[in-house]
DNA sequence: TTTCTTTATCGTAAATTGGCGATCAACGAT
DNA sequence: ATCGTTGATCGCCAATTTACGATAAAGAAA
Protein backbone atom coordinates (compact mmCIF):
# COMPACT_ATOMS: atom_id res chain seq x y z
CA UNK A 1 0.00 0.00 0.00
CA UNK A 2 1.48 3.79 -1.18
CA UNK A 3 -0.94 5.12 1.23
CA UNK A 4 0.58 6.91 4.34
CA UNK A 5 -0.90 6.61 7.31
CA UNK A 6 -1.77 10.01 7.75
CA UNK A 7 -4.23 9.26 10.71
CA UNK A 8 -1.31 8.11 13.09
CA UNK A 9 0.43 11.57 13.11
CA UNK A 10 -0.28 15.08 14.69
CA UNK A 11 -2.40 16.89 11.75
CA UNK A 12 0.24 19.53 12.08
CA UNK A 13 2.65 16.94 10.72
CA UNK A 14 0.75 15.89 7.81
CA UNK A 15 -0.09 19.57 7.06
CA UNK A 16 3.78 20.52 6.44
CA UNK A 17 4.65 16.86 4.95
CA UNK A 18 1.86 17.80 2.29
CA UNK A 19 3.35 21.01 1.65
CA UNK A 20 6.63 19.21 1.76
CA UNK A 21 5.80 16.65 -0.50
CA UNK A 22 4.29 19.55 -3.24
CA UNK A 23 7.96 20.50 -3.05
CA UNK A 24 9.54 17.78 -3.42
CA UNK A 25 9.49 18.02 -7.50
CA UNK A 26 11.88 19.90 -9.59
CA UNK A 27 9.48 21.30 -11.78
CA UNK A 28 6.99 22.38 -9.29
CA UNK A 29 9.98 24.36 -8.01
CA UNK A 30 10.07 26.12 -11.48
CA UNK A 31 6.74 26.86 -11.57
CA UNK A 32 6.51 28.78 -8.37
CA UNK A 33 10.14 30.19 -9.05
CA UNK A 34 8.35 31.31 -12.57
CA UNK A 35 5.28 32.80 -10.76
CA UNK A 36 7.18 34.35 -8.26
CA UNK A 37 8.43 37.33 -10.86
CA UNK A 38 4.53 37.89 -12.12
CA UNK A 39 1.13 36.17 -12.43
CA UNK A 40 1.18 34.10 -15.43
CA UNK A 41 -0.86 32.52 -18.19
CA UNK A 42 -0.40 28.97 -18.25
CA UNK A 43 0.68 28.72 -21.94
CA UNK A 44 3.11 30.25 -20.65
CA UNK A 45 3.92 28.17 -17.92
CA UNK A 46 4.42 25.73 -20.28
CA UNK A 47 6.10 27.13 -22.74
CA UNK A 48 9.11 27.87 -19.72
CA UNK A 49 8.83 23.85 -19.17
CA UNK A 50 10.66 21.13 -20.50
CA UNK A 51 7.48 19.33 -19.87
CA UNK A 52 3.92 18.85 -21.88
CA UNK A 53 0.97 20.69 -21.35
CA UNK A 54 -0.53 17.94 -20.20
CA UNK A 55 2.22 17.20 -17.33
CA UNK A 56 2.38 20.83 -16.23
CA UNK A 57 -1.24 21.32 -15.41
CA UNK A 58 -0.89 18.08 -13.10
CA UNK A 59 1.71 19.70 -11.73
CA UNK A 60 -0.53 23.16 -11.24
CA UNK A 61 -3.16 20.88 -10.02
CA UNK A 62 -0.79 19.36 -7.40
CA UNK A 63 0.11 23.03 -6.11
CA UNK A 64 -3.55 24.25 -6.31
CA UNK A 65 -4.29 21.23 -3.71
CA UNK A 66 -2.12 22.47 -0.89
CA UNK A 67 -3.09 25.98 -1.99
CA UNK A 68 0.75 27.52 -2.90
CA UNK A 69 -1.03 28.74 -6.40
CA UNK A 70 -4.73 30.02 -7.12
CA UNK A 71 -6.11 30.35 -10.63
CA UNK A 72 -8.48 32.91 -11.70
CA UNK A 73 -10.65 32.68 -15.24
CA UNK A 74 -9.66 35.09 -17.43
CA UNK A 75 -11.29 34.50 -20.67
CA UNK A 76 -10.20 31.40 -22.43
CA UNK A 77 -7.57 30.86 -20.08
CA UNK A 78 -6.29 30.86 -17.18
CA UNK A 79 -4.28 33.25 -14.64
CA UNK A 80 -2.43 31.39 -12.04
CA UNK A 81 -0.51 32.90 -8.80
CA UNK A 82 0.86 32.47 -6.23
CA UNK A 83 -1.42 32.46 -2.77
CA UNK A 84 1.05 34.63 -0.58
CA UNK A 85 -0.75 33.92 2.30
CA UNK A 86 -0.42 30.19 1.62
CA UNK A 87 3.32 30.71 1.20
CA UNK A 88 3.99 32.71 4.20
CA UNK A 89 2.20 29.90 6.33
CA UNK A 90 4.28 27.27 4.51
CA UNK A 91 6.75 29.26 5.30
CA UNK A 92 6.55 30.02 8.82
CA UNK A 93 5.67 26.13 8.78
CA UNK A 94 9.46 25.21 7.44
CA UNK A 95 10.78 27.71 10.06
CA UNK A 96 9.46 26.16 12.82
CA UNK A 97 10.32 22.93 11.78
CA UNK A 98 13.70 23.73 11.67
CA UNK A 99 13.80 26.00 14.47
CA UNK A 100 12.66 23.05 16.90
CA UNK A 101 14.95 20.34 15.24
CA UNK A 102 17.91 22.84 16.37
CA UNK A 103 17.12 24.03 19.51
CA UNK A 104 18.06 21.12 21.24
CA UNK A 105 21.12 20.99 19.10
CA UNK A 106 23.04 24.30 19.79
CA UNK A 107 23.50 23.51 23.14
CA UNK A 108 26.51 21.41 21.88
CA UNK A 109 24.97 19.20 24.71
CA UNK A 110 23.65 16.12 22.74
CA UNK A 111 24.84 14.20 19.58
CA UNK A 112 28.19 13.81 21.00
CA UNK A 113 28.30 10.56 19.95
CA UNK A 114 27.32 11.07 16.42
CA UNK A 115 29.30 14.19 15.92
CA UNK B 1 7.37 6.48 -15.78
CA UNK B 2 7.28 7.72 -12.58
CA UNK B 3 10.77 9.29 -12.89
CA UNK B 4 11.36 12.87 -12.91
CA UNK B 5 13.16 14.37 -16.23
CA UNK B 6 15.12 15.98 -13.26
CA UNK B 7 18.31 16.52 -16.12
CA UNK B 8 16.08 18.84 -17.47
CA UNK B 9 16.36 21.34 -14.26
CA UNK B 10 18.94 23.25 -12.30
CA UNK B 11 21.05 21.29 -9.91
CA UNK B 12 20.08 23.69 -7.33
CA UNK B 13 16.67 22.96 -7.78
CA UNK B 14 16.73 19.18 -8.15
CA UNK B 15 18.43 19.56 -4.64
CA UNK B 16 15.84 21.19 -3.20
CA UNK B 17 13.18 18.79 -4.46
CA UNK B 18 15.30 16.01 -3.04
CA UNK B 19 15.31 16.94 0.49
CA UNK B 20 11.69 18.45 -0.07
CA UNK B 21 10.68 14.95 -0.82
CA UNK B 22 12.34 13.55 1.73
CA UNK B 23 10.54 15.65 4.24
CA UNK B 24 7.89 15.08 2.65
CA UNK B 25 6.20 12.05 5.05
CA UNK B 26 5.24 12.69 8.48
CA UNK B 27 6.72 9.88 9.42
CA UNK B 28 9.39 11.52 8.26
CA UNK B 29 9.38 14.88 9.71
CA UNK B 30 8.04 12.78 13.14
CA UNK B 31 11.77 10.91 13.27
CA UNK B 32 13.25 14.40 12.72
CA UNK B 33 11.63 15.75 15.77
CA UNK B 34 12.88 12.68 17.66
CA UNK B 35 16.32 12.92 17.04
CA UNK B 36 16.38 16.64 18.09
CA UNK B 37 15.68 15.58 21.10
CA UNK B 38 18.61 13.72 21.31
CA UNK B 39 20.79 11.09 19.16
CA UNK B 40 19.03 7.39 19.13
CA UNK B 41 18.89 3.74 18.67
CA UNK B 42 16.93 2.40 15.96
CA UNK B 43 14.89 0.52 18.41
CA UNK B 44 13.65 3.57 20.46
CA UNK B 45 12.78 4.93 17.25
CA UNK B 46 11.02 2.10 16.12
CA UNK B 47 9.08 2.31 19.67
CA UNK B 48 8.09 5.51 19.10
CA UNK B 49 5.99 5.11 15.53
CA UNK B 50 3.26 3.61 15.13
CA UNK B 51 4.69 1.65 11.98
CA UNK B 52 6.62 -1.58 11.80
CA UNK B 53 10.59 -1.92 12.22
CA UNK B 54 11.27 -2.53 8.66
CA UNK B 55 9.34 0.45 7.09
CA UNK B 56 10.99 2.68 9.77
CA UNK B 57 13.73 1.34 8.86
CA UNK B 58 13.27 2.46 5.25
CA UNK B 59 12.18 5.89 6.12
CA UNK B 60 15.17 5.87 8.19
CA UNK B 61 17.34 5.24 5.13
CA UNK B 62 15.60 7.73 3.25
CA UNK B 63 16.73 10.46 5.65
CA UNK B 64 20.15 9.02 5.27
CA UNK B 65 19.95 8.88 1.72
CA UNK B 66 19.58 13.21 1.33
CA UNK B 67 22.25 13.13 4.43
CA UNK B 68 19.89 14.84 7.54
CA UNK B 69 20.82 11.79 9.57
CA UNK B 70 23.88 9.76 10.24
CA UNK B 71 24.04 6.20 11.80
CA UNK B 72 27.13 5.45 13.75
CA UNK B 73 27.13 1.67 14.82
CA UNK B 74 27.07 1.19 18.68
CA UNK B 75 28.16 -2.57 19.27
CA UNK B 76 25.20 -4.84 17.70
CA UNK B 77 22.66 -1.46 17.76
CA UNK B 78 22.75 1.56 15.25
CA UNK B 79 22.45 5.07 16.94
CA UNK B 80 21.15 7.74 14.71
CA UNK B 81 21.18 11.48 15.12
CA UNK B 82 20.57 14.25 12.82
CA UNK B 83 23.40 15.71 10.90
CA UNK B 84 23.82 19.23 12.12
CA UNK B 85 25.28 20.60 8.71
CA UNK B 86 22.78 19.02 6.20
CA UNK B 87 19.92 20.17 8.17
CA UNK B 88 21.56 23.98 8.18
CA UNK B 89 21.57 23.83 4.38
CA UNK B 90 18.46 22.41 3.85
CA UNK B 91 17.19 25.30 5.92
CA UNK B 92 19.24 27.81 3.95
CA UNK B 93 17.85 26.53 0.46
CA UNK B 94 14.29 26.26 2.18
CA UNK B 95 15.10 30.21 2.83
CA UNK B 96 16.48 30.84 -0.24
CA UNK B 97 13.42 29.24 -2.17
CA UNK B 98 10.90 31.64 0.20
CA UNK B 99 13.17 34.93 -0.18
CA UNK B 100 13.06 34.33 -3.98
CA UNK B 101 9.23 33.89 -4.05
CA UNK B 102 8.72 36.49 -1.76
CA UNK B 103 10.84 39.43 -2.57
CA UNK B 104 8.67 40.14 -6.26
CA UNK B 105 5.64 40.27 -4.41
CA UNK B 106 5.78 42.36 -1.37
CA UNK B 107 6.31 45.01 -3.79
CA UNK B 108 2.60 44.86 -4.39
CA UNK B 109 2.95 45.89 -7.62
CA UNK B 110 2.48 41.87 -9.71
CA UNK B 111 -0.37 39.55 -8.86
CA UNK B 112 -3.19 42.13 -8.40
CA UNK B 113 -4.83 40.90 -10.81
CA UNK B 114 -5.02 37.47 -8.70
CA UNK B 115 -5.08 38.92 -5.31
C1' DT C 1 28.87 -23.05 19.76
C1' DT C 2 24.35 -21.71 20.34
C1' DT C 3 21.18 -18.32 21.30
C1' DC C 4 19.29 -13.77 21.65
C1' DT C 5 18.98 -9.14 20.21
C1' DT C 6 19.13 -5.69 16.86
C1' DT C 7 18.60 -3.76 12.43
C1' DA C 8 18.97 -4.08 7.39
C1' DT C 9 17.28 -6.25 3.46
C1' DC C 10 14.21 -9.15 0.61
C1' DG C 11 9.88 -10.19 -1.29
C1' DT C 12 5.34 -8.91 -1.94
C1' DA C 13 1.21 -6.16 -2.56
C1' DA C 14 -1.35 -2.07 -3.33
C1' DA C 15 -1.49 2.66 -4.23
C1' DT C 16 0.46 6.74 -5.98
C1' DT C 17 3.32 9.38 -9.10
C1' DG C 18 5.11 11.26 -13.40
C1' DG C 19 4.90 11.40 -18.04
C1' DC C 20 2.52 11.67 -22.45
C1' DG C 21 -0.97 11.95 -26.27
C1' DA C 22 -5.70 12.47 -27.11
C1' DT C 23 -9.90 14.27 -26.10
C1' DC C 24 -13.33 17.45 -24.08
C1' DA C 25 -15.32 21.76 -22.52
C1' DA C 26 -15.35 26.64 -22.50
C1' DC C 27 -14.76 30.75 -24.54
C1' DG C 28 -13.77 34.34 -28.34
C1' DA C 29 -13.80 35.33 -32.83
C1' DT C 30 -15.24 34.87 -37.37
C1' DA D 1 -23.07 28.18 -36.40
C1' DT D 2 -18.38 27.13 -36.92
C1' DC D 3 -13.64 27.43 -35.99
C1' DG D 4 -9.51 28.16 -33.24
C1' DT D 5 -7.40 28.56 -28.86
C1' DT D 6 -6.79 27.34 -24.15
C1' DG D 7 -6.35 24.32 -20.46
C1' DA D 8 -8.40 20.43 -17.71
C1' DT D 9 -9.28 15.70 -17.85
C1' DC D 10 -9.03 10.82 -19.46
C1' DG D 11 -6.61 6.69 -20.42
C1' DC D 12 -2.53 4.47 -20.42
C1' DC D 13 1.96 2.80 -18.88
C1' DA D 14 6.07 2.20 -16.11
C1' DA D 15 8.44 3.39 -12.02
C1' DT D 16 8.29 4.65 -7.36
C1' DT D 17 6.41 4.70 -2.75
C1' DT D 18 4.53 2.85 1.45
C1' DA D 19 3.71 -0.75 4.17
C1' DC D 20 4.36 -5.29 6.16
C1' DG D 21 6.16 -9.92 7.48
C1' DA D 22 9.96 -12.83 6.95
C1' DT D 23 14.55 -13.54 6.61
C1' DA D 24 19.50 -12.48 6.93
C1' DA D 25 23.60 -10.64 9.10
C1' DA D 26 26.25 -9.13 12.89
C1' DG D 27 27.37 -8.78 17.37
C1' DA D 28 26.60 -9.86 22.56
C1' DA D 29 25.74 -13.22 25.77
C1' DA D 30 25.04 -17.76 27.40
Amino acid sequence: MAERKTDEFSGDLVALADVAKALGHPGRLEILRILAGRACICGDIVDRMPLSQSTVSQHLKELKKVGLIRGEIEGPRICYCLDMDAVASAQRGFTRLFDGIACCNTEGETNEKCG
